[in-house]
RNA sequence: GACCCCGUAGCUCAGCAGGAUAGAGCAUCGGAUUCCUAAUCCGAAGGCCACAGGUUCGAAUCCUGUCGGGGUCACCA
């Protein structure tokens, strides 16, 4: 339960009790009125813009609506006091016994609180890494890996139904590029001198031991076969190895997708004859939404090596993008982005409502793209998003690292995990939004990692566990016992520090309800810092005032009610940690 | 030429479906440890929220334009 939806609701209702009839009230957008926590906490504990919001349609002053509605809001038992404020802010103290009774939910859902919030259980499809299947995963990837699965785990806890993917790139000439590079190595293998890897080919050793495979498997049998005939096997086989060293390195992140999908798969001919790209196609082409046709050239590009040439070409730009876009080549074979269309088509078949790409910033030209692909297929009846993920520039003591393939410098997403820890990486990549650029300097993560603040969240968590061990130790109580409290007991807990750790708890649905509204995950990273901070905090104030540590020998059951204010404290991180993926350690020395 | 993202403290960044006095961390300076892990805490200092207009009761937040930084732009994948 969010409590700012339900005091949002409560003053709605208020307006409609107050206002019942003022005829402009049907003007106003209720939606509008917010109840959130102010800025600064001596306002109270809830402020609702609400009579300002009225002020206009009802042509009055805000600050004498806002007296009326609290007049009424007054009543409330849970509402302690209230007040008008500023330009006509109406601010709410709840009782003590609201907190109390707030921290019985929490404890009462665990690790559970604040999840399956919504409604509609939508399907949900998130697409994330998609990686070319050419070699090993690098540090580039990392960021829209990490993102994604947080954002699926994110909407998995707000209760939809949400399906991981990858989109397998199989099926273009970078696979026949790997199946000779893998030939080579292959050859390397039986023990012949290959030289330095021609221009063009992929030089990584990652390739070395699928060739040893494939000699320790085929023999010399391939050597003495034609191009034609290993290159088909080939690229399978090379392609399967491929995915396997990309499936451990995402392992390595803590990556796991459901579905891996084969974009061959779409050009397969099926009995009838025809691919997934064909019927895709043809259905298009009876909504008349194909055409063959020749682009402009694009501005701004040398014209000199423009070719006018008629093309197969979607009619992308009645559905908002800017230039309609090319199914086929000039040969007569699919583009890739046919491919995408197929892809989209085959996804909204499978009943998603919800399509989302993860993708890197290089790819922001596609965004308007798919968009019209989404219209043009799905129209009104599933939705497709992009979320664009800004490039991470990597640095080691404030220089930037230069990657290129060809010099084999190429830092693996391996690397980078060996550095500095799946966690550290991990919290990173959320600890910004995604669409600014995010600089990841190896030498800042790796020396300060003291610092880390992934190390500070998990630090909160561990020193739960820690205030459990003593409690154990010298008050015997049991590890059931931790978060057990009786609503009379917890009443106990009225300090306003205590209060004030409450009600920090008590945002965090909130927090997930508007993280996964806009998509960013790392309103959950930096909700955890707050929270953990405010742990801190208190946990520092039992030095001055010894009568709020939370354990206290003289007095069980004060004990026992403390104890399940860390326990819930203890939940609600390990909630969130849950969410962005990162461990929750019981213990950190 | 067009499109997308960004511009907030010395540095790295939050805040942006409009709300009250713009927040953290790092760095700087000053404090807290016979006491639940100091991987922690408390305090000081630090700002024309790039700039200029507009919308309104109210703008860091929305709109337009300018400047600056990054990315992208026809049969590649």
């Amino acid at each position: 339960m969010n409590i700012f939806t339900l005091f949002q609701e409560k003053v709605v209702e208020a307006i409609q009790k107050v206002f019942g009839n003022e005829e402009n009230l049907a003007s106003v957008d209720l939606k509008k009125i917010v109840v959130e926590p102010p800025r600064d906490a001596s306002h109270g504990d809830l402020a609702t813009n609400a009579a300002m919001l009225l002020a206009k349609p009802f042509k009055q002053k805000p600050r004498d609506l806002a007296e009326k509605l609290a007049e009424y809001l007054r009543q409330d038992k849970d509402i302690a006091e209230i007040s008008v404020a500023g330009p006509g802010f109406i601010n709410i103290r709840l009782q003590d016994a609201f907190w109390a009774g707030h921290l019985a939910i929490i404890l009462k859902n665990g690790k559970n609180y604040g999840a399956n919030y919504v409604k509609e259980k939508r399907k949900v499809n998130i697409e994330y890494v998609s990686a070319n299947p050419t070699g090993p995963m690098h540090v580039g990837h990392c960021r829209g890996a990490v993102i994604g699965d947080a954002l699926a785990n994110l909407f998995a806890f707000a209760g939809f139904e949400v399906t991981k993917e990858y989109y397998v790139n199989d099926a273009g000439a970078q696979v026949d590029v790997l199946a000779k590079s893998t030939y080579l190595r292959y050859l390397e293998a039986l023990g012949e001198d290959i030289g330095a890897i021609p221009e063009g080919l992929y030089p990584g050793d990652y390739l070395k031991p699928v060739g040893k495979k494939l000699a320790k498997i085929h023999g010399v049998a391939l050597k003495e076969m034609p191009e034609s005939d290993w290159l088909p096997l080939l690229r399978d086989f090379s392609i399967d190895a491929m995915m396997d060293l990309i499936r451990e390195d995402l392992a390595c992140l803590n990556v796991r997708h459901d579905v891996f999908f084969s974009e061959r798969k779409l050009h397969v001919k099926a009995e009838d004859g025809k691919s997934l790209i064909d019927k895709t196609l043809a259905h298009l082409e009876e909504r008349d939404l194909v055409y063959v046709g020749t682009l402009p050239p694009p501005k701004g590009q040398k014209p000199e090596n423009w070719e006018n040439r008629p093309q197969t070409l979607l009619k992308a730009s009645d559905f908002g993008d800017d230039i309609d876009r090319p199914l086929k080549k000039s040969d007569g074979s699919y583009t890739y982005f046919a491919a995408d269309v197929a892809y989209f088509n085959d996804k909204f078949e499978r009943n998603f409502d919800d399509m989302l790409y993860i993708l890197g910033a290089d790819h922001g030209g596609y965004v308007k793209r798919l968009g019209a692909v989404a219209k043009a297929i799905a129209g009104y009846e599933a939705d497709l998003s992009v979320l664009l993920c800004q490039l991470v520039k990597l640095l080691r003591d404030g220089e930037q690292v230069k990657m290129s393939k060809r010099s084999g410098n190429l830092i693996t997403l391996r690397d980078v995990v060996d550095e500095v820890g799946v966690d550290a990486v991990r919290f990173m990549m959320l600890y910004r939004k995604s669409d600014a650029p995010l600089d990841f300097d190896f030498s800042k993560v790796t020396e300060q990692s003291k610092d880390n603040p992934v190390f500070y969240v998990q630090y909160a968590h561990a020193r739960a566990y820690s205030v459990f061990r003593m409690a154990h130790e010298r008050m015997k109580f049991e590890e059931n016992e931790w978060g057990k409290v009786e609503l009379s007991g917890l009443k106990k807990l009225n300090d306003t520090t205590e209060i004030a750790l409450i009600q920090k708890m008590a945002s965090f649905p909130r927090i997930v309800e508007t993280a996964t509204q806009a998509r960013e995950p790392h309103r959950i990273a930096f909700y955890l810092y707050e929270l953990a901070s405010a742990f801190h905090a208190h946990w520092n104030i039992g030095k001055d005032r010894p009568d709020l540590r939370f354990i206290n020998e003289n007095d069980k059951e004060l004990t026992r009610a403390r104890l399940g204010l860390v326990a819930a404290i203890r939940d609600v991180i390990a909630a969130g940690l849950l969410i962005i993926g990162i461990s929750a350690p019981t213990e950190m020395r």
